[in-house]
RNA sequence: GCGCCCAUAGCUCAGUUGGAUAGAGCGUCUGCCUCCGGAGCAGAAGGUCGCAGGUUCGAGUCCUGCUGGGCGCGCCA
């Protein structure tokens, strides 16, 4: 709006080209615009372009006032009209306010989660699932069609050692996996004749043999009920789930291997391997230069069958082809790019997360070192219902636990969605458990007290044609400022393909509010224009938060 | 050894495309429940933005080198 006045008075000069930024100081102006770039494109000085574009620009349509602080354009904007404009498009567009619809018409096709079916996941595995799950929220919040799959990596030699422990065990519980695993992984270090028989079985299941599938099967599927039992818990939703088993011996293969050979990349070794030289690819280092696609007993390994899904994916024709990985496949991803692009095919956008690690160091499902998603969860709930029951004596059982439950899942998700995920980051239970300060709790709090508030109202919501949106205390105007900006930042986390920064934002707009609602009272305000613009921005600010919240995966409940 | 990622207050993290005086929370200290919900608020203390150079009107942000941590580097997935 402000772009668009001083573009129509200035030839040359684009939307684009103008930024709006918040004055370091209140007391400057509501909005600041800087001259540098512009300055730079027009050749001129930035003191003097901004004293020619405040002389020229009549900004009296948005504006109170205009003032000069050197290279900046400083605005005290009509209060009235912006929370007006503000208002009335956030109300029409309810549980869509934020959304900048930028994927209206658009597909999206994203994997992520992807755990190996064995034991039940650590929060490091959860912190892929909740990056995942949010981008998707995000991308569907936006408009596009977005398609979730989950790759199952039902194949391999961990699944195959699984499946050895169960020859002498007697049809163990999904709880007893991670233990069972941990002991697997130890024999087959120990015992080079058990890792063997592991290859055997993998080498049989390729060349058919229904009755070892089938042992597979039944163990694999019992895993991932398990742990999608676990995701459900907080809040990981998925469409389609793609057995790895059903991609070997694929017919798509052949494409590739012909590729490869046709720029000479590929090649059988020394030891009877089936390779890829991925510098006839134009891979430029000596390390990781080389792909493994065969085992010397002909069967396959991970990346061989993870290529012939990467085609199937991008067969089915999305315009996006996202998938969420460990920063420990970066090489590997990059790898299997190359040998898709000399095919061909595009190869997926990728998004990185790093570790979660313990203060005693890594995590690590295979040696039995980690902190399981289900009992950071069980830890909080109990928590969590313990503070409601005392909260809310009267309320029923199963309410309570619901919320307790709510409550829950916001801690570790906020927890762990706000940081970027390219950080390592060191968990620790007690902050994990804790609800106080600058955590999803928090943000569900404030909540809870709008629609309190609300509660009291008791009475249909002020008429927006007819509010005269009187917004005079500062503790007032600035949360209207804050709510203006949810928008862009939604359109900043498409870009980024995070939703980090919706989760700092939310932590934001949730103090300022709390600031105001012990400055500025909103049921007994001094007069009834106050008195319905408070209203109204209450219900624009929780409308905000909970949009915002949702697409953390977090829900707020009406009390707590 | 080589490559990628990270380093901001005692701790956990923000910090827009390079822009005005680097911000929150936890912890510490001081106040605040006759007042719309104290899972809260107001305030204080706490910083050579890992180190050293460079680019420029201007660097926490960009470039180079170094240090420390994470990840990876041919029959794991």
């Amino acid at each position: 709006m402000i772009a668009r006045l001083i573009v129509s008075g200035f030839p040359d000069v684009e939307d684009a080209d103008i930024q709006c930024t918040v004055p370091p100081s209140p007391e400057l102006g509501d909005v600041s615009v800087p001259m540098f770039q512009l300055a730079k494109k027009l050749r001129k000085p930035p003191v003097v372009l901004a004293k020619e574009v405040a002389d020229s620009v009549d900004f009296s349509a948005i504006a109170e006032s205009v003032s000069l602080a050197g290279p900046y354009l400083n605005l005290i904007l009509k209060r009235d009209y912006f929370a007006k404009q503000l208002f009335s498009r956030a109300f029409a567009k309810k549980e869509k306010w934020g959304s900048n619809a930028s994927g209206a018409g658009k597909k999206v096709l994203i994997e992520h989660t992807s755990i190996n079916p064995n034991a039940s996941p650590h929060v490091g595995r959860g912190r892929c699932a909740m990056i995942g799950d949010s981008l998707v929220r995000l991308l569907r919040f936006e408009d596009y069609d977005v398609d979730v799959h989950y790759y199952v990596n039902d194949m391999g030699r961990q699944i195959a050692l699984l499946v050895l422990m169960m020859e002498e065990l007697d049809n163990p519980t999904f709880d007893e996996i991670l233990e069972i695993y941990v002991k697997a992984n130890v024999r087959a270090e120990a015992d080079p004749e058990f890792a063997a028989r592991g290859y055997e079985l993998l080498a049989r299941i390729e060349s058919g043999d229904e009755e070892i599938r089938k042992r597979f099967f039944d163990i694999t599927e019992m895993c991932l009920k398990g742990q999608l039992a676990v995701l459900q818990r907080i809040g990981a939703q998925y469409d389609f789930f793609d057995h790895e088993s059903n991609y070997v011996n694929d017919p798509r293969l052949s494409v590739i291997e012909k590729a490869l050979q046709s720029k000479g990349a590929l090649f059988t070794d020394e030891e009877a391997r089936l390779v890829v030289d991925l510098s006839k690819l134009g891979y430029p280092l000596e390390e990781g230069r080389f792909f493994v696609l065969r085992r010397a007993n002909g069967s396959s390994m991970y990346g061989c069958r993870d290529l012939i899904y990467s085609i199937e994916k991008q067969e089915k024709g999305a315009d996006y082809n996202l998938m969420v990985l460990g920063e420990d496949h970066k090489l590997y991803a990059q790898q299997l790019a190359l040998i898709l692009e000399a095919a061909g095919y595009p190869a997926p956008e990728t998004i990185y997360y790093s570790y979660i690690l313990l203060k005693e160091g890594k995590m690590s499902t295979r040696s039995g070192k980690v902190v399981l998603l289900t009992s950071v969860l069980d830890q909080a709930e109990a928590i969590a219902l313990e503070k409601v029951t005392e909260q809310f004596p009267d309320l029923a059982g199963a309410e309570r636990e619901d919320i307790a439950r709510q409550v829950a899942v916001a801690a570790i998700r906020f927890a762990v969605l706000r940081v970027k995920p390219s950080k390592n980051v060191v968990f620790d239970m007690e902050t994990a458990l804790s609800f106080q300060g600058d955590t999803g709790p928090y943000i569900q709090y404030c909540c809870a007290r709008i629609r309190s508030i609300l509660r009291k109202w008791d009475q249909a919501l002020p008429d927006l044609s007819s509010c005269a949106f009187a917004f005079d205390e500062e503790g007032e105007w600035r949360l209207v400022l804050k709510v203006a900006d949810f928008p862009d930042i939604v359109k900043e986390a498409l870009l980024l393909r995070s939703c980090a920064g919706i989760g700092n934002y939310l932590i934001d707009l949730a103090h300022v509010f709390t600031t105001f609602y012990h400055q500025c009272p909103v049921l007994t305000a001094k007069t009834e224009v106050q008195q319905e613009s408070r209203i109204l921005l209450c219900a624009l600010v929780l409308q905000t938060l909970s949009n915002g919240l949702a697409l953390l995966g977090i829900e707020t409940p009406e009390r707590m």
